[in-house]
DNA sequence: CTTGCAATACGGACCGTCTCGTTTTGTTCA
DNA sequence: TGAACAAAACGAGACGGTCCGTATTGCAAG
C-alpha cells in the first residue's frame, strides 16, 4: 500500500552517497588535510556539489560520515576483545596493535582529522562519542568486566577512569607527537593501569 | 662599529607586534575560531595585513605567538608547584587548579584553537613542545623528583610517563568533552596516578 | 514523464601579494 | 636648538585566486 506511488529512486542515491563517502576517505587518507574541500570530494565522487550539501550541513559532517561508514561495515566483525582470562597478556595485545594502527599514516591523516572536526563542534563530538567512541568503550569495558569478576581487577574500580588511564596517554602522545609510540610504550600502560586498579 | 647604519625603527614595530598579539588572543578567546581570520586580526589590531605577513607565516603562527607571548608574560612569577611535604595534597591541589582552569570559556576557547593548529602542523607542535609543554613538565617533573627522594613515589619511575597518566585523562575528557570535570574527577586521578607510582 | 542528478554559473568571504601615500624615526646641517 | 631630509615601517586597500554555499539548466535513470 505504502510508497506505491513513483520508481524507486533510492538506488542512485545510495550509489552517489557511498561514491561521495569513499572519495572522502580517499582523499583525507592522501591529502594535506586542508586541501580536502567539498569541491575536492565532489570532483573526486564525481558527483555535483549539490548533492553533498542535499545529504549534509558541512564539511565536518561528512568527514564524520565517511569514518562512521568505515566502522560500520567492520560491524559484527571484531567487535569483540580478546578473553584468554588473563588480563594483562589481553591488554598488551590490545594496546601494541593499537600503537601499530596508528602508525599507518593513512589512519593517522583519518583520525587527525576527525578530531580537528570534533574538537571545535560540541554537536559533532556529541554524535562521535554515542555512535563511535561509546560502542568501542562498551566492548573494552566488558572486558575489564570479566576480569572484575576474575579477580584481576578492583571490583569497585571506575571502569570509564580505567579505560581512560589506560588510553588517553597512548592518545595524547600521538595527537601531540610528544614521544614514540611502541611496544614498550603500550606495555608500560597496561601496567600502570594494573598497579593502579589491580585487585 | 656594527649595526651603525639605518636608524632604529625597532619601537613601531614592537608597538604594532604588540598591537596584532593582543588583537588575536582577544578574538580567539571571544569568537568561534573559524571567524578568527588574518583579515579580522588585522581589522581589530588597526593594522596592514602586511604587517602580519612581515612578520608570521601563517594563521597558526600567529595564534601559537600570541599564546606564547602570554605565557611568556607570565614568566618567572608562579613557575614553582606548591611542595609541602605530602605529594598528594600538593597534586590534587594543582590538578583541581586545572580543572578550573578549564573551566573558563575563554581559556578554553584559546587551548581549543592552539590545539586544533598543533594537531595539524608538526613544525608547531614541536615548537610548542619546546617552548611551552616541556617549561611546564619541568616544573612538574621536579616537584615528582623530590617526592622520589622523599620516598613518596617510586624511585625508578619514568616521570613522564606518570605525567601523563596523570593529565592526560583530564586532557581528552575535556578536548572530546566526554564528561564532567569535577573536584573529585582531579582527586580521582591523583589517586590512580599514586596507585600506580607509589612506592 | 518524473525525479534526481552532474555540471556549472554566481556572489561572497578570505587568502596572500602588491602597490600606494603617510607617519614615524633618526640624521644632517643651519 | 630646531628645521629639513631620507629611510624604514606602516595603514589602507586593490587585486586575482580559491573555496564557499546557492541557484539554474539540461540530461539520464527509473
Amino acid at each position: 500500500m505504502s510508497n506505491t506511488k513513483g520508481p524507486d529512486h533510492s538506488r542512485r542515491r545510495e550509489r552517489s552517497r557511498q561514491a561521495i563517502l569513499a572519495a572522502t576517505r580517499a582523499l583525507v587518507a592522501e591529502e594535506a588535510y586542508e586541501k580536502v574541500t567539498i569541491e575536492a570530494i565532489a570532483a573526486r565522487a564525481g558527483v555535483g556539489k549539490q548533492t553533498i550539501y542535499r545529504r549534509w550541513p558541512s564539511k565536518s559532517a561528512v568527514v564524520f560520515a565517511a569514518l562512521l561508514a568505515l566502522s560500520e561495515d567492520a560491524d559484527g566483525q571484531s567487535v569483540a576483545l580478546p578473553d584468554t582470562g588473563d588480563l594483562e597478556a589481553d591488554l598488551k595485545l590490545v594496546m601494541r596493535a593499537t600503537v601499530e594502527e596508528f602508525a599507518d599514516p593513512s589512519f593517522d591523516r583519518l583520525i587527525r582529522a576527525l578530531n580537528t572536526e570534533i574538537a571545535n563542534d560540541a554537536a559533532l563530538a556529541a554524535e562521535y562519542r554515542e555512535k563511535l567512541a561509546r560502542p568501542l568503550d562498551e566492548v573494552k569495558k566488558a572486558r575489564l568486566r570479566s576480569a572484575q569478576k576474575a579477580g584481576q581487577l578492583d571490583a569497585d574500580a571506575d571502569l570509564d577512569l580505567v579505560l581512560e588511564v589506560l588510553y588517553a596517554p597512548l592518545f595524547q602522545r600521538w595527537l601531540h607527537r610528544s614521544g614514540p609510540l611502541t611496544a614498550a610504550y603500550a606495555d608500560s600502560l597496561v601496567d600502570a593501569t594494573l598497579r593502579a586498579f589491580g585487585p
